[in-house]
DNA sequence: CTTTTTGCAAAACCTTTGCACAACC
DNA sequence: GGTTGTGCAAAGGTTTTGCAAAAAG
């Protein structure tokens, strides 16, 4: 597996990644690829997935549901978990100080650390509402 | 099951989980009870973590690997994941802004931020040492 | 005695993999 | 034609669950 031809499906499955602000799974990707590709197998979804998430065109995040779920924006951008109904959203705020925070966090630590992704937990917006 | 009754192996696991540092496995924590208690069962092991977890004396955590991690200081406090060895340890360090963190991303953001953990990622003392 | 917990084994679950065939260049 | 990708189905590994027996109070 040298060179790497782009096929309608694993586009298909980019694209559709590209037009969520959530963070799909593999079988949340599987049934809306399935509507353009009816014969799309699981197999190839999760090929996919880790094929793209490999040559780093997405990320694969990974949760407390346990499942792997996957994000067409791989610029570092935080995450928030909603603790009720389990929905991940990107934050976009990145605080002042993240950009220090890999450097004070070497300064106490003995190995070497590269990044950090901030996740954040609480209620999403739609679980407010619902809960008034 | 309202009244929560007491049993040794709950004990025992909950016991071991607060001798490690690093944030072990199901499994890992099933081979070190089991030194202790012979014929307990995986289940077992897999039915008090996930009860410890629940009643808030210890946390689940997600990595990378797809593992269920298990850690017995529930403390807020940050992690690091080792990406050549899957290492996950402790990172004793709070940044200044990290009390700040959780109202500034709360301005940016519709719902209700509660909290947030921190994940560094890069490479630990261990492998440092070995990859020189 | 009643309720909870255990051990065992089977089931459920998500993800990966082997293989023959199709698609691509 | 040779390589890469797919679909299908089976296998893999982790976690959960049903149930009868054991432990706890």
């Amino acid at each position: 597996m040298a060179v790497i031809k782009y096929s309608r499906q694993r586009k298909a499955i980019k694209d559709f990644l590209m037009t969520r602000k959530d963070h799909p799974t593999a079988e949340t990707v599987y049934l809306n690829v399935r509507k353009t590709y009816p014969n799309i197998s699981l197999g190839t979804v999760y090929r996919n997935l880790t094929l793209l998430s490999d040559m780093g065109e997405i990320q694969k995040l990974h949760f407390k549901d346990g499942l792997d779920h996957f994000d067409a924006d791989t610029r570092p951008h935080n995450h928030f978990l909603c603790t009720e109904c389990g929905a991940v959203l990107d934050i976009d705020f990145q605080s002042d100080n993240d950009f220090h925070l890999d450097e004070q966090a070497n300064s106490v630590f003995d190995g070497k650390i590269t990044g950090h992704i901030t996740y954040f937990q609480g209620i999403c917006p739609d679980c407010c509402i619902n809960s008034v």
